[in-house]
This record gives structure tokens, sequence and C-alpha cells, in this order.
DNA sequence: CAGATTTCCGGAAACGTTTGCGGCGCAAAC
DNA sequence: GTTTGCGCCGCAAACGTTTCCGGAAATCTG
């Protein structure tokens, strides 16, 4: 079976404890003891087993991670970015997903806790916060990614919405666009919020009237965005522009493009959110602001890592600066009549 | 601190032996000593300790995952089919990252083997066997995923690539192409030998000449489509057709066409394998072979935990069928002199 | 009513570690 | 020659479960 720490034990003729402090480096240990421990550990192919030592130490070195699976290669780059932090620390990932669902959430926190994670990274669902409230009552140290809740004292990672919407609706408005339509994203979203807050922003700057009609919310997917579209666009006043929340509503918005005769960028400018990886290649580079999901993965594990070193610390909370990206999608400078 | 199952234990009243069985349904137990158990399990908010009850039990529910990351979409939607698979069934997924280093795989299964997995899902970096070897020393099942080694017997769950590589180059041979340059995957994995095989076949049937000049490898990623067809196309006799590994190399082909202003599908046919969901939304949608990454997914952590349930069982090996997509890039039918 | 069976429950061992505590031998100090 | 100190090591408890085994009470059998 599986060879223990006893079995080295055995082979170099010390006891567990010795064998223990020789394979840990700790305490004082003898020279030749050491040796023929390692010796053995070596011969056996010892691995020690982290559950034993996670129940007895208390710490597990594992980190909990649970994104609601929004299919969207931003969770991707976001996971991976964990990975590289938590594997250059030393931490393994338990990984789970709440497909967006409360329900979903807490049933995965519920299995997390119990596997005694030393930390966690989440992006939280946000129809309610029973999710937050059951890990602060349980005192589990978290970290939020990618959304937040402005009211809430908790760590979090997330890039600047309201910079993001405003950027890309400036822009907009830049080209001489005056009626532009907002496909958002779920409005119990934090990422939603902060993005349709810039757009309005942008809007009231600039002189220029905030039209309900023009504002839609659909999933963060393509299928979202293109129910969206359909629906803001077979308006008789249609918007000139359209600014997507994400870049994978803006593929969505091109399908119902497509489909209703519309050219983008002629006949219909366009602008999404997050910046992926292929948003250069679609069928219309898309013009969008950068996201650096990957890096919001990296700031989230390594700062939480680092509240697990020290203990409690100051609160932090990071707002990384999104970029514009213009591309072909949002077209010339025009003027509209 | 943390409420253990002695707590509730004491709570109710009774016994850990009888609060265990209480809780777990098991052995027989008076009505209203159960119930006082549960309530107080309630109360408490207890959560059974996984890695307590792992070891003395020897099952963690726990499954390892191990992909080199590819930041490709595949991995995203077989990660995806994987996670569906294990929530459904109450198993975990910790989850590791090779990197496509060997080096880097060894040490993360040394991790997950410390972890006490139940199993392991991976796919093989395939420079070298030290890992599967490893792994079957080590008596802890295991599945292969995407990749596999013809001559091993082990479960896998992958494509058929020769077919997939087939289905797209007879197709453009049947355009009427004769000169078809191949942009392969990393020589040493099996899906680009796969994908090799299946393009030689079908130039073979038709009796097109296979050229050592029209064929490059290259890593699976945009960066490397983009080299490898800077390598192919700035010959002076360039393909006329051509069929790239993967959809990520194609677009780094689109992005290297563009910059030779060779326009597709007129002045190159292109195709490439794996089907991601925004190939349908490229510069020029992309004609490919479907690869049902999610449902290898799927498919490959099921017949993982049915094997884990009954013990040994026969070898299952399941290779899924490919399927021919055809978008624009690949163009119409033309006659070459 | 004595014995046999069943039902229910608690004690304790086991899983594989880490670590506090105490013991042993040996050298230095008095 | 007896103490003191120290370096090295082993015993055993602890972490939070599950489960085997045995005991006590309750029920049944003849």
């Amino acid at each position: 079976m599986r060879v223990t720490i006893h079995d080295v034990a055995r082979t170099a003729g010390v006891s567990v404890a010795t064998a223990s402090r020789a394979l840990n480096h700790k305490g004082e240990i003898g020279p030749d003891k050491r040796a023929r421990v390692l010796a053995a550990a070596q011969t056996l192919g010892y691995a020690p087993s982290s559950m034993a030592r996670a129940l007895v130490s208390g710490r597990s070195r594992i980190l909990g991670v649970l994104i609601n699976n929004n299919a969207s290669p931003v969770y991707a780059e976001l996971l991976r970015g964990i990975e590289d932090a938590a594997n250059a620390a030393g931490f393994t990932l338990l990984f789970s997903n709440s497909a967006d669902s409360q329900e979903q959430a807490l049933h995965c926190l519920a299995t997390l806790q119990s596997m005694h994670v030393d930390g966690l990274l989440l992006t939280p669902v946000q129809t309610d916060r029973r999710d937050i409230e059951l890990l602060q009552r349980s005192s589990l140290p978290f970290m939020l990614l990618l959304r937040h809740f402005p009211d809430l004292e908790a760590d979090y990672v997330i890039v600047d919405n309201v910079a993001g919407g405003y950027l890309v609706t400036s822009h907009l408005l830049e080209l001489g666009h005056r009626r532009i339509g907002h496909l958002a994203g779920p409005a119990h979203t934090s990422t939603a919020q902060g993005r349709l807050t810039g757009y309005r922003q942008a809007l009231a700057e600039r002189g220029a009237p905030f039209d309900q009609g023009l504002l839609t919310h659909a999933d963060y997917t393509i299928a979202g965005g293109y129910e969206g579209a359909r629906r803001l666009l077979e308006r008789s006043d249609r918007p000139t522009a359209l600014f997507a929340a994400t870049d994978l509503q803006a593929v969505g918005v091109l399908k119902a493009a497509r489909e209703l005769g519309l050219r983008i960028p002629e006949d219909l400018a366009l602008a999404g959110g997050d910046d992926i990886e292929l948003a250069e290649f679609l069928e219309v580079p898309l013009t969008t602001f950068r996201q650096p999901a990957r890096e919001i993965g990296m700031r989230g594990a390594e700062i939480l890592m680092a509240r697990l070193r020290v203990g409690s610390q100051a609160l932090q909370q990071v707002v990384l600066k999104p970029k514009l990206i213009v591309r072909r999608s949002s077209g010339c400078r025009r003027t509209f009549s």
C-alpha cells in the first residue's frame, strides 16, 4: 500500500519522531541518522500525506477557487493567473464552479470548508450575499475577484469598470455619435453596474441625453449579446453606436448585425469590454477596453497568501486601471444630423 | 475554532460513535437520539472534515486534474466538462497545471498524490513517459484526455485525430486544391501525429503528392500559428490551401496572411481543427473539424469515477468521431493549373 | 421465568502526521 | 566524584473521523 513515515522510520532504524524531524529539517538530529532517514525516504519513494499533516498542523496549503463559470475566456485567464501565483508559492488549488447560482455556490463553499482550504478566491454571484455572510461567519480568509461589493469590508482585486465604461463611451462620443446604446450585463453584478455608470458619466459629461430605450441587460454570453442586440437594433430609431459590456456579448452583436444586414462599423459602431485574446481577430476587430484578468488572478492570489502568512493586516482593495484599445469596430469620426 | 463531531456529540448528549452513525445514516440508532444529533449539528453549523474522513476511509472523493495549460479554449471546455461530471457525482477537483513541462508535471503528480486524490485526469505532456510510468507504479487510477499513447494499456477519451485531419484535407482536395500545406502541432504530441497522418492519408488516397516543404511544426498557440504560416507562405511556391492543426494556430495564419496581403479564401484557402466557439466569428469564419472537448471531459470523468466505484474493469478507450464544419475560410471549388 | 436473540449504544483503535516532554548519555565544571 | 548542561532521540498525545467489538437493555422463545 501507501508508504508512510513509519516505513521510512523502520527501514532507517529510527523512531517516527526522528524521521519526521529529519524530513522537515526541524529540531536537532545527528548527521548519521538524518542521512539514513533521507536515504530510506528516497529509496522507498516516500511522499508525505498532506491530509494527515493538515489535520495536525491546521494548515493545508490548499487555496479554494470558486468561480461562476461563464465559459468566458476571461475566467480562463483569471484561473491561469491564480494558478501561476499559487504554484510558485507551493499552494495547490481546489476548484469549484458556482455556475452563477447562489445555491450551487453555497454548496461549493461547504465542500471547500470541509476540505480545510487555507483561503478562498472567488468571483461572487451577487444575486444576494448569503455566500459572503457565510464566509464572514466562518472567518475563512477570502478574496473577491473581478466583482466586488462597494460597501463591504473585504479584500478584492478588480478592474475599474466605471473607468472602462467611461473610456469606451467617450471614445464613441468623440467619433461623433450621439445615440449610443448600451448592452449591459446582468443587473445584479458590480461589473455591469460599474460599466453602466461609466457609460452614463461619459454621456452626461458631454451633454448627450441618456435614453432608457437604448439600454438593455443581457447575460455575459454570445447568446445573451445576440438577444440584447436584437432588442436594441430592431427599433425604428436604432442607435448609431453600441457599447456591449463584454467582448463576448459584442460577438453576439456581430451575429445580430449580420442577420439584420447592418455593416460594422459603417451602419453601427461597436465596442466591447475585457479585451479577450481573440478580440483582435474577430470578423471585425473589436474596439474594447482591457481588463487584465490574468494579472487580477495573480495579484489576488498573492495578496491572499500574504495575508495567510502574516495574519491579519490592512484591507487590500486593488483597482486596476483599464486601457482603451481602439480597433476597427468603432469606425472613423463622423457627423450625424 | 472549528466545530467537530465531538461538539455535536456533546451537545446532543451522545457518544461520537452515535453521532457519526446518525450523521451518516448508518447502523441502527434510536429515533430520539438521531433527531437530537441532527438538531445539534444544524444549530452548531457542523461540517465534517473530509481530510479526517479521507484519512480513515482511504477515499477522499477528490479527483486530480493535470492539464498542460495551453491557454487554449479547448482546455477551458475540457475543464468545464470534467467539472460538470465531477460535481454531479459529488467529487471535488484538485487542479494542477504542467505548463507543457515534464518536470513540472512530475512535481504536480507528487503533490496530487500527497493529497490522496482518488483518481487522476490528465492531458499528458508526451515529451517522454516519466509521468505515466510514475502513475503506473503508484497504481493510482488515471485517465488520459485529448492525447493518448497507442501502445499503452490505459484508459483514454480522445477525438479521432486521424479522421479529423482526413476530413479537412479531403474537403480541401475536393475543392480542387493540389498544393495543400500543413501547419502541424508539436511533433511529440499524439494529436499532431494523428492529424498529420490523416492529412497524408487523404493526400495519398487522391493521388496528391506529399511535399515535405509544405509541412511545418509549431506550437499550439496563435503565435505558433503565425510563425509557422510565415515559414510556409513566404516560399515562392506557396501552397494554395493550408490546414492548420488547430483553430488557434489558424488565427495566427489569419494574421500572417493579412500581413502578406493574402486574401482568405481567395488567395489561400484555410482550415483548422477543434472548432472553438469563436471559430464562427473570426475575421474569416473558419472551416474546421469539431473536437467535442466538453464531452471528452465529461466522459473521461464519468468513466474514471465508474472505475473507482466498481474497482478494476476492462480497458476503456473511447474515440469520438470528429465532424467537418465548413465555413467561408476554405472557399469555393476551383481549378488549378 | 431462564435463556436466546435483537436493538441500540459507547469505548477504543486506526488513519499518517507533528510536536511537547522527558530521558539518556556525555562532556564540562565544580 | 557529583552536579549541570546540552545534544540527541523516543514515547505518546493530538488532529477529526469511521468502524469494529463488546456490553446493556429490551424483546422474544419455549
